[in-house]
DNA sequence: TTGAAAGCGCTAACAG
DNA sequence: CTGTTAGCGCTTTCAA
């Protein structure tokens, strides 16, 4: 800034303002600071903005996994939304994993975030003190959670599939399973499965019919080898709910090798709403979460908690029962 | 620090060293500091450390879109590799959009990174020059660029597919079609097809059964929509190669709508090596182009950049064509 | 092994 | 509309 100031013949704090939208300076100066800028190839500094002014223009994100629709999807709501603000998001891992999280956690507070969105619930005694002790919005996602930090964006992963379980048994199945990850690690998977097991008790039915296909996140190929395992173990189960699509259509394909008909022979459901679901042969009744609102309605709340505006402190979305041709 | 350094009886500047792994200090001062520092729920200010040590811990990275297994496996494979260093990426989408990803260039190098990531050899003039000028590595990756701005990481996508071609040939396939993106976006889903196309014309067969399915990135449902209007416009088709094996798989599906048997019917290939084409039924043939890899070797290659090791400048991965179900 | 002084590049605060 | 001064929180550099 001090080298566009002199060739420019103006102070370097004149400079600084040219580079602000709001701020006033004559259309003359700016526009001779804004060529003498990229004449000299300046790059902004951004870290020393941020230094100064005490504020960044980060949000800093934590995320299960990068490669994951829902996911993914989520976090395109969230930039999108944020960078009507010219704010960056700052992503990080978790790779399911509380222990990883707290780490992600404690490196991307260093950056000062002006916000911070968690995937989940369920955190670390020292990754909730971290965030607490934060002093900036902290939003939790994906999740109800029991006791949440500061503010949530989600829904009852165990209520959601308990819905299903209620449709299922309503049209008449009777012999429900669920094919999930292990438990213990992935939070939402387990509630989902919670959820699972809840339903079943609810309605007098056998809810031990639980295939538990490795630690999370279930593939398709996990979804598969489940479903082999299922077939062989109790072969008489009238439908199965899988903990995601993918793992749903790796189940699915299984039957298509066994030349065992969807849903004649055994119902099959998902969860989350993903591509595949929509498009296979047959489609896969599933329940839509909704990600990519997740992410917009985490990124409005934010912009309005910094705005001082807030109207509510959280948000929780009602999924959708999505009933296509892998089911009765 | 300051606070620490009170606390403790130390100056702030043994504070700092307390943080840092390799400086000499007495195991009690940094003790002593540590457990200060969890006491009043310090937390280091990077942005303030890499304003005064003028280097981040950042290494930036575009990619086309979030939502793609392929992206996200070679984003993971630099994340991965390079927190091995305690760096952190700093990720953005640009919606396979030449514009976008200028603006973004710009917006991430404001952060001082390291090093620069981006995805593809075709970017805007203004893009090329603010890349140049950063004096930072510079890695291209997914594509052999024909003037490298630094250094690249990829393989030829044109060449990939003349290869698939060839060998469809030498199966006895004549009547081949290829399914992609509208030309003159995704510059490497445009690659692929001039790859088709070169190939077909070398073997003196008819290279214009193309289908166009919209802007990239093509879904699995336009995939379908794309393989209903070839098969209703070119039905005599023996072959189709897609762009990738998300399109590849909708196009399967629309197969299995209308009862053609694949490959008996038609033949399908992909792209990409998604986990989806390795568990359908059929599974379907494609390109491996080792996205984890090209994220792995860009990261390694970085790290020794910046280390003044590099063995080589370029890294040209060799895609490798898996043969499968989907295809003679 | 520790400390003192200076300053990274920008902008808040105030003055004109 | 423009300029001056000071300082954000750390670390480089030099000294002890």
């Amino acid at each position: 800034m001090a080298d566009i100031a002199r060739v420019t013949g103006v102070s370097p704090m004149t400079v600084s303002r040219a580079f602000k939208t709001d701020s006033l300076i004559s259309k003359e100066t700016r526009d001779a600071i804004l060529m003498a800028a990229e004449d000299l190839g300046y790059v902004f500094d951004s870290t020393a903005s941020n230094l100064r002014s005490q504020r960044s223009d980060f949000v800093a994100v934590t995320i299960p996994s990068i490669n994951n629709a829902n996911f993914a999807d989520t976090v395109g709501g969230l930039s999108e939304t944020l960078a009507t603000r010219k704010m960056q998001i700052l992503l990080g891992y978790t790779n399911y994993d509380m222990q990883e999280e707290e780490r992600l956690i404690e490196q991307l507070l260093r950056r000062k975030p002006q916000a911070i969105v968690v995937t989940g619930g369920k955190h670390t005694p020292r990754a909730r003190k971290l965030l607490a002790n934060a002093h900036i919005p902290v939003i939790e996602t994906w999740d109800v959670p029991p006791d949440p930090i500061g503010h949530f964006v989600g829904f009852s992963n165990a209520g959601a599939v308990c819905g299903m379980v209620d449709h299922f048994v309503d049209v008449g199945y009777q012999r429900l399973a669920f094919i999930g990850g292990d438990v213990g690690r992935d939070t939402r998977g387990s509630d989902r499965r919670n959820g699972f097991v809840a339903a079943m008790n609810r309605h007098g039915l056998d809810p031990s019919r639980l295939i538990a296909a490795g630690p999370p996140p279930i593939s398709m190929r996990e979804g598969a080898n489940a479903m082999a395992r299922l077939l062989e173990t109790l072969p008489d189960t009238e439908a199965v709910i899988c903990v995601s699509d993918l793992s749903a259509f790796g189940a699915l394909t299984e039957c298509q090798r066994r030349g065992i008909p969807v849903p004649d022979g055994i119902a099959i459901a998902g969860f989350g709403n993903y591509e595949i679901g929509a498009i296979s042969v047959p489609t896969i009744t599933t329940i839509n979460a909704f990600s990519r609102d997740i992410g917009e309605k985490a990124a409005r709340l934010i912009l309005d908690l910094l705005d001082g505006q807030a109207l509510a402190d959280n948000i929780t979305i009602q999924p959708e029962l999505i009933l296509r041709d892998s089911s009765r």
